[in-house]
DNA sequence: TCTATTTATGAAAACGATTTCATACATATC
DNA sequence: GATATGTATGAAATCGTTTTCATAAATAGA
């Protein structure tokens, strides 16, 4: 309501000390400041953000883009990310991009039109060289999406990693018939795959195209895959799935139908959900340690919005860890 | 980069003109709109929205604030409201208040300096008369929070009703003596308590104050929760919680005490998560029907900032509903 | 004491859009 | 043909800040 010309007013000094005194710069008088300080306080003077962004002054805003906020990995996520940039004072604009490239495209408008200060993609849709072209607008990063040709600052886990560890696992268990199940072909699910494939031509195992599965996300479609497998002529033995939901999902309808887990249907899971401890029986599953991965994403945009790091392509890779528990 | 001048000056039209083709105006020849179109086109440009905000355009940004997003309920929540928002052309700015009375007052900040149109509360640790005062800023409303003294729409469920659909099926199920979770001292919480003790006292039962249990939130709550009731001389038969993320941690560590789900202990939730479906036992729980509620207060919030509806106090209450499972 | 530097302040320009006002031409009305 | 109305356009004011520039007073250095 009330403007900067209001203080100055009330506090019978310029337009131009009340900015000294809101910004603190050097060479105002303390009796000055004082005055100033007050006639905002009586005013409940606060100023306009559109106004100070016009000079250049930085929104304090970061856009985070995740394919669903309701998916547990993104939801902690994304907790995380907003407290860290809490503690810097920035806050986040939440973008659902729904695994839909036009959606996504449009969030892009953030940066151009100047309403955030960067953008980190928790999931990324368009291929990067629709992407590289806002670049020039506002920092671009990339958090546990791996794109080689995307010549930003990507904080990620080792997914080919994530993917060979848990087929492994199962392979020592004394498996040969492992199935597996992934969302859309994002470059997380496709870099896990290549750690699955890895492990079973190690293994010498050749892949079997019905026990490869796509674009399965919920629980409800992680009981589909186990009518699907029920309905094999050839099923598998174990199942590595792309997240605990699915895992879930799977164990529960297979118990449904009283097939005995790990014995008729061993099954690995992803993310390390609270689900994963609370299930009977609790499942095995891939730990992403989704807070460091958080934080680290936010310091890592933050530094570079404050010009203390450049935004290379470079990986920032973390640790990933199996979990054991009954499943398998 | 660009700014209308720069268009302006390529089309070799006037600003004004410019404007009045990006605000689709009247009184614009269609080889001028075309033109200007071109111009914009092809220099990639992207209005300013400080600038435009300065004209009092809106910015299209709506404030939620939530306790944490990685609480299920919120997250799910969040999600419908981002959906709904989205095909109005709003975006949401997420804000986790993590309980704290002057965190949620920062975010008020957003709207006295017209950072987003207006702002949700999902959850609100400050008194109205405190809140107050920011009403003059731009419009407020209360999502699944009940004060009576808030002057503003209040989307809710019935919390009372909630609380007292819960214990009067334990009830039903002949348990006399019922413990209670609640989280802080939170609406909702009181509500649903005051339902609790209406379903007791109905029952000619007296409050028992070391079964009332607080600031109660997480699993790992749960599970202690547990551990204190099998610690009382004279324990509970059932436990009625304030979430199903409660009742799984007390549900799972009963079990693994050798306790049986519900013969030793009777377990009702609340929200109706996956997780209720998929814990053996299986949780009877309340809906609150998450989808409904995030869509309902959007639109009520989009009509408001659209002036097609006044904010007064009043109360949007939606259905509730028990869930019976296999916990009680 | 005189000059150079530091401190303190205000007037006015700048940021990039929208909107008002003025004006010119085209068309309609009598 | 004169006047009223509708259409089309641009110059300049405006929104609320920050910043530059100019200037004055206070302090330091000689």
């Amino acid at each position: 309501m009330y403007t900067i010309k209001d203080v100055a007013l009330k506090a019978g000094l310029s337009q131009a000390t009340v900015s000294r005194v809101i910004n603190n710069h050097p060479y105002v008088s303390e009796d000055k400041k004082i005055a100033v300080k007050n006639a905002m306080e009586e005013l409940g003077f606060v100023p306009n953000s559109s106004a100070q962004q016009m000079r250049n002054v930085k929104t304090k805003k970061i856009a985070v883009l995740v394919s669903r906020i309701a998916n547990p990995f993104f939801s902690h996520l994304v907790d995380a990310m907003e407290k860290r940039a809490a503690t810097f004072g920035f806050q986040l604009i939440l973008c659902n991009t729904r695994i839909d490239k036009a959606k996504e495209l449009e969030f892009f408008k953030l940066l151009t039109s100047k309403q955030v200060d960067g953008i980190i993609m928790a999931s990324v849709e368009n291929h990067w060289s629709v992407i590289k072209p806002f670049t020039k607008y506002g920092p671009i990063i990339y958090c546990n999406e791996y794109d080689p040709d995307a010549t930003v600052t990507r904080v990620r886990l080792d997914q080919v990693e994530g993917g060979y560890m848990g087929t492994k696992h199962l392979l020592e268990k004394g498996h040969l018939k492992i199935a597996y199940c992934q969302g859309n072909d994002s470059s997380v699910s496709v870099n896990r795959r290549k750690g699955y494939l890895k492990a079973i031509a190690e293994a010498g195992i050749e892949p079997v195209p019905e026990w490869m599965f796509r674009d399965v996300f919920t629980i409800e479609d992680g009981r589909n895959i186990f009518r699907k497998i029920q309905a094999l002529s050839n099923p598998p033995t174990a199942v590595f799935s792309g997240s605990d939901e699915v895992a879930a999902g799977i164990i529960h309808e297979a118990k449904k139908n009283s097939w005995h887990v790990p014995k008729d249907l061993a099954v690995v899971g992803f993310d390390d959900q609270p689900i994963a401890e609370l299930l009977d029986p609790q499942i095995t599953t891939i730990n992403q340690f989704t807070t460091s991965i958080g934080c680290q994403t936010m310091d890592v945009m933050i530094e570079i919005i404050n010009k203390t790091r450049i935004n290379d392509a470079q990986d920032i890779l973390l640790p990933i860890e199996l979990i054991e528990r009954q499943s398998t």
